[in-house]
DNA sequence: TTAAATGCAAATTATTTGCAGAAGC
DNA sequence: GCTTCTGCAAATAATTTGCATTTAA
């Protein structure tokens, strides 16, 4: 985990008068040293690896606390699961590409659907707070080839 | 329900090998009856009004049915319930705006959006399957003048 | 007649919550 | 010391499912 992401946190912590203990380190170390996505059970699983006392509660009373702090971004991408995405505090407007076919997830940003998107909430006669664009897709490359290389987003 | 609608239901069945039954019938006029959006349960209550044999487990059954048949939109916006939108047979490719004050959903429809989300995502090596925008929003008439006026989707 | 559809009730599953004990400040 | 935090286990709630029965074709 990077240090600038460390001291944000923290500083969020002390702000919010929300106390230090082994259970909440563990877990925001967990939540932000990979940049993939991740369920909470995943986080879970990553927390007890540092700290084995992490319970399933505490993962879910904390994962609200760091959305709210705005580090972490909670993705509801329509599966059963909610996915927490630790990316958005170097890429705070990116959009999510799902593959229908194999499941993965590209991320892309893109400075021209945001400025679209104000506008038609401006025109609409609102103030956007919260913005997300999900694309369903398929792989091009599948169907051409019959096998689908995971290849990297090519936008972030 | 306009006549149109109704065929294009019944000809969906048929193709698919689908028996009509009196539930199904009662749960196909609740669904397409109305403008608005509702859920599975408010569905149940008005198909109940139709045909009181409805079950929960029939509605539950059948509104799968009618999202694959592409005339009824699943819409997830967030809430811990799946809600079901009408619309989608009038207007294919309309977006949602979720007021954050008054959760009203206003309903738009922007062909540059949907121009910008086709370019993406054929830029990114997949072909476009399904798009959903959703964006979260406070209503300015609110923060005007403490009041806010259930103004109409002023784009559909 | 026979395969599909239904109602009921129980199962499933992610998430939330009450509570008593533990721990930060 | 006082309040917050935690783990545990039970609760919640939307949706799904097994099964015996009914019904469309």
């Amino acid at each position: 985990m990077e240090a600038a992401v460390r001291d944000r946190i923290y500083e969020f912590l002390l702000e919010s008068g929300l106390r230090r203990t082994a259970q909440r380190d563990a877990i925001i170390e967990a939540a932000f040293s990979h940049t993939d996505h991740y369920t909470a059970e995943e986080l879970l699983v990553r927390s007890r690896g540092i700290e084995p006392s992490v319970s399933r509660a505490t993962v879910y009373r904390t994962l609200p606390l760091l959305v709210e702090s705005g580090l972490l971004k909670e993705l509801d991408l329509g599966k059963d699961q909610m996915l927490y995405d630790p990316n958005y505090i170097e890429h705070p407007r990116h959009s999510h590409l799902i593959c229908i076919d194999c499941n993965r997830i590209v991320e892309f940003e893109d400075r021209n659907i945001d400025t679209l998107e104000n506008c038609i909430t401006k025109r609409l006669g609102f103030s956007p707070a919260t913005k997300q664009t999900r694309i369903e897709a398929s792989c091009d490359e599948l169907k051409r080839s019959g096998a689908c290389a995971h290849r990297v987003a090519q936008d972030l």
